[in-house]
DNA sequence: GAGCACTGC
């Protein structure tokens, strides 16, 4: 018998066991017994699970809609088109919809999935004569880039033109929209930066607001900057006769779920429309009694399906890619014990790092005589849909990142998800037919959960957020009108940081150097150094570190070879640090000129290493754009790039001490250099970091080694 | 000697 990868203890605070005291700003206690699993006791294990669950008596099902229409495949031409149209729940209200749009200046949409909400709409504005280009086009944001994309392609097709001609998309390194646009999709992100050369959103008479109840830190902000546009659009048509006549802004906000009457509220409007989504049935199966270890739960609840139900593969949501790895372990040596009659398992692993060509392996359909099962991340709750799942296994956590204002760092914790969430993943168990969720918790324990996700806006860094409404001609943050608003310490904390940028200040209006900031798709601590690097003549290196920040990472390291990963990893190293370690791994990588081969055995991540290379390249035409010279080079005198580095992150530094553990300068915290860092073990009299993060002790990731003079320097420069 | 939920400009 094969023996079990031992779990991990993880306990990030022992103070904080109990959920109902706990420390807000905390992250819950995380701690887990070694999960041992008997390959020769199936009978056993299986029992175990029926006491899980009570099926006949706690059967809850839920039924979202009974339209089950038939999808029309294959190719499609022009007449399949408008009969597909025309089967869309949506189709029915058309009338409706289009007279409200005309009435009332904000209306509400809330639509289930597959209701064809973010197609329909900006069409049926169209094809009734509410859009001309004289008046402005349809705006429609999606937090997403590949729904953007693949909303407006789809558009387009059923109106039969050309992508980027009537019907386009704007997402970041990829513009396809032209003067003729009347339908553009585009990212929450894009619009906000449209908003700062055109602030009341002139160019469109409909701005659609997509997919709101994700409430997103962008599409929070877009709520009140488009409100905002809308009345000044307004007034200025009613006091300001002799301007040119604004055309009225119309606002669509659409989602699946939401509080409805909140946001009715918050748009001052009635009108709210309701539409029906194809979504089948899905029963409920609840715990009869509290879990104690979710990932035991989840094992034996997967394999009692996979021997109890009939055919349809099995998703299940599960926190992170540890979970994740150690479960696929663990299904695959319960699998070769299996009586021979019964379906064979496959396992498929979905989340985020995962690289791109193992995360499209989950939409191959099973092979005859097995069944699927992925084990995923909340990746498959919005982000990807997976054709064939008939039963959803919910643990009901996630990962959340939080950050806390009072000492300026990031936590990344387990915790429960929301009620919606729950919702939301049940759902994708009745995409294509009826099917089964089971829960991992108890009734109870779902009717204690929140019923929303925290919206980020209330527990994020706010300064990038913050410095864009100042440069957006929003003085007063504190009193922006939020549909939620953040916390006043996450407010001041973010405003104190910017001002020690620079980029507002003391009387908190923004300065010239902020603006110059805010031009940039960055975190101010990054634009800061970029706009320093022009004086240190160090701007080449300066936008290539900056672009080698801007993804999670540039290597990657597979379960099974880690050892080795971290072996060739050590050519690169440099001894000033994580920084221009990445500097070398960029340059071997265009010596070698992205060759995909040198990128699999030196455990280069290619997907990221191409971001990089773009983002480097919006870089240099922004920095053109702004009169920063892009070729001034510090060659290789590092020191030169890391002290323009510390005119963006002075206080992200921190010194040894006598104890042999590092000690922030400006907050006198202890903090940890973290195993993956370059510098990890390596004794050095000061560092700089740009980030730290709480896990299970606090760590400085990014770590460079500096000379705690330079922050003296730093500081004298800063001041001028 | 640790681990990385997910997005976006």
């Amino acid at each position: 018998m094969k023996t079990n990868r031992k779990r991990k203890h993880r306990s990030i605070n022992n103070d904080n066991k109990h959920t109902n005291q706990k420390d807000p700003d905390e992250p819950e206690l995380i701690s887990r017994k070694n999960l041992k699993l008997d390959n020769n006791n199936n009978d056993k294990q299986s029992s175990k699970t029926k006491d899980i669950f009570n099926m006949d008596k706690k059967r809850n099902s839920q039924k979202q809609s009974s339209d089950n229409s038939k999808i029309s495949k294959g190719k499609k031409n022009g007449s399949d088109l408008i009969k597909f149209r025309k089967d869309l729940p949506i189709w029915q209200e058309r009338n409706n919809l289009v007279q409200e749009v005309k009435k009332s200046e904000t209306i509400i949409i809330m639509g289930e999935m597959g209701s064809g909400k973010s197609t329909q709409t900006p069409q049926f504005l169209v094809e009734f004569g509410l859009i001309s280009s004289k008046k402005g086009g349809i705006a429609i944001t999606q937090p997403r880039r590949v729904a953007a994309i693949s909303l407006a392609s789809r558009v387009s097709q059923e109106f039969g033109t050309q992508l980027g001609q009537k019907v386009g998309y704007s997402v970041r390194f990829d513009d396809k929209s032209s003067h003729s646009t009347i339908i553009k999709y585009l990212t929450d992100g894009m619009l906000l930066r449209e908003l700062l050369s055109d602030s009341l959103l002139l160019k469109y008479s409909v701005v659609i607001l997509d997919e709101a109840h994700e409430r997103t830190m962008r599409t929070d902000i877009l709520f009140g900057m488009v409100k905002r546009a809308q009345e000044i659009r307004k007034n200025k048509n009613k006091i300001d006769q002799e301007d040119k006549n604004y055309e009225p802004l119309k606002i669509i906000v659409m989602s699946a779920t939401l509080d409805t009457e909140k946001f009715a509220k918050y748009f001052n409007t009635s009108t709210i429309l309701k539409i029906s989504g194809r979504q089948f049935p899905v029963t409920i199966n609840y715990a009869s009694e509290p879990q104690q270890d979710y990932l035991d739960a989840a094992l034996t609840t997967t394999m009692q399906i996979h021997i109890d139900q009939p055919k349809g593969d099995i998703l299940v949501f599960l926190p992170g890619q540890e979970d994740i790895e150690i479960l696929e372990k663990l299904i695959n040596e319960y699998g070769t014990s299996l009586p021979p009659d019964k379906l064979k398992v496959i396992t498929c692993l979905l989340f985020a790092a995962l690289p791109t060509e193992q995360q499209t392996k989950v939409f191959d359909p099973a092979p005859p005589g097995t069944r699927k099962i992925i084990l995923a991340t909340n990746i498959a709750e919005t982000s990807i849909t997976i054709r064939g799942v008939r039963y959803v296994v919910d643990t009901a956590k996630c990962k959340i990142r939080k950050f806390n204002p009072r000492i300026g760092m990031e936590s990344l914790s387990i915790e429960n998800i929301s009620q919606n969430s729950a919702d939301q993943r049940m759902g994708r168990a009745g995409r294509e037919a009826p099917g089964i969720c089971h829960r991992l918790f108890t009734k109870d324990e779902y009717n204690r959960m929140e019923k929303d996700t925290e919206p980020e806006i209330k527990r994020c860094n706010l300064a990038p957020i913050i410095l864009l409404l100042k440069a957006l001609g929003i003085d007063d943050v504190l009193g922006f009108d939020y549909l939620d608003a953040p916390s006043r310490t996450l407010l001041k904390r973010a405003l104190e940081q910017l001002f020690i940028l620079k980029a507002l200040d003391s009387q908190g209006k923004i300065t010239e150097l902020g603006r110059k900031m805010a031009e940039f798709p960055l975190e101010p601590a990054y634009a800061k150094v970029l706009i320093a690097s022009q004086e240190m003549s160090c701007t080449r290196e300066a936008i290539e570190i900056v672009s080698l920040l801007s993804v999670e990472s540039i290597f990657f390291s597979p379960q099974d070879q880690r050892e080795h990963a971290s072996e060739m990893k050590k050519k690169f190293v440099s001894p000033f640090g994580d920084l221009i370690t990445y500097l070398n791994v960029l340059r071997s990588y265009e010596v070698q000129k992205g060759n995909s081969e040198w990128c699999y055995q030196n455990f280069i991540n290619r997907r990221n290493m191409k971001h990089v290379i773009e983002v480097r390249k919006q870089l240099i035409q922004l920095c053109i754009r702004m009169g920063i010279q892009t070729n001034s080079s510090c060659g290789n005198e590092y020191e030169i790039v890391l002290k323009c580095m510390l005119c963006g992150f002075f206080r992200n530094s921190a010194t040894l001490q006598p104890t042999n553990n590092y000690k922030t300068i400006f907050s006198n915290q202890n903090v940890n250099v973290h195993p993956s860092s370059a510098l990890f073990n390596k004794k050095v009299e000061a560092v700089m970091y740009t980030e730290l993060v709480l896990t299970t002790k606090p760590y400085m990731k990014n770590v460079s080694a500096i000379q705690s003079n330079w922050l003296s320097d730093t500081a004298l420069n800063i001041q001028k």
